[in-house]
DNA sequence: TGGGCGATTCGCT
DNA sequence: GCGAATCGCCCAC
């Protein structure tokens, strides 16, 4: 499997997303495969960088190719990475992985044994890859992370996003079509 | 400086 | 299917 680069990250974050289903997301000695994946562009009502830089979104109006994690509902980590070309302030949140490596550190990290519910939503991701604030900002080509371009060609299924309040419509969800580690079907 | 809110998850009904 | 948990961020006051 070839090694994903930082330039991989500089172009349409419509392009990146797609591209990384299927892709091997290793992290601290544990991971598996990119099932499903959302994009956010600057221009959408939906993404945090919309409304202009702030402390908390700083990371993604800088270079493409770095991991911006924040806090959702005060509970959970979500992970994203940083696209297109610097300032343009676009990223790529992953929502789910197919488990594969260090399946008993991730039981431990979530409570439950339950191999399908390990990484299927992006606050489970996180806390079975052990991702926190911590990682915020930290390049994608370098430990902890090891991204990983997929071995064959993939089917990749698109949909609306979710949980969102705003721009709910835009098909912007991309998933491995078929995958049983989504975190929720596609239709 | 304070109040409302969110790219979620889990347990109970 | 619904509501609670829980807290940092952000804007209005």
């Amino acid at each position: 499997m070839a090694m994903i680069r930082r330039n991989f990250f500089a172009r349409s974050v419509h392009a990146v997303a797609p591209d990384l289903i299927g892709a091997w997301f290793g992290f601290d000695g544990v991971g598996g495969r990119i099932v499903e994946v959302e994009a956010y562009h600057h221009t959408d009502p939906a993404a945090h960088s919309f409304g202009g830089q702030t402390a908390r979104n700083a990371i993604m109006f800088g270079p493409p190719g770095f991991a911006y994690v924040y806090r959702s509902y005060g509970i959970h980590w979500c992970v994203n990475f940083v696209c297109e070309p610097k300032g343009s302030a676009s990223a790529v949140l992953i929502r789910a992985i197919e488990p594969m490596a260090g399946l008993a550190k991730m039981s431990r990290r979530r409570g439950t044994k339950d191999v399908r519910l390990l990484c299927a939503g992006p606050g489970r991701l996180c806390e079975a890859l052990g991702i926190t604030h911590a990682h915020n900002g930290l390049a994608l080509d370098a430990p902890p992370f090891e991204l990983r371009r997929p071995t064959e060609p993939v089917e990749v299924a698109v949909g609306p996003r979710i949980g969102l309040t705003k721009a709910v419509d835009q098909p912007w969800r991309y998933g491995l079509k078929g995958s049983r580690f989504v975190s929720k079907p596609f239709r």
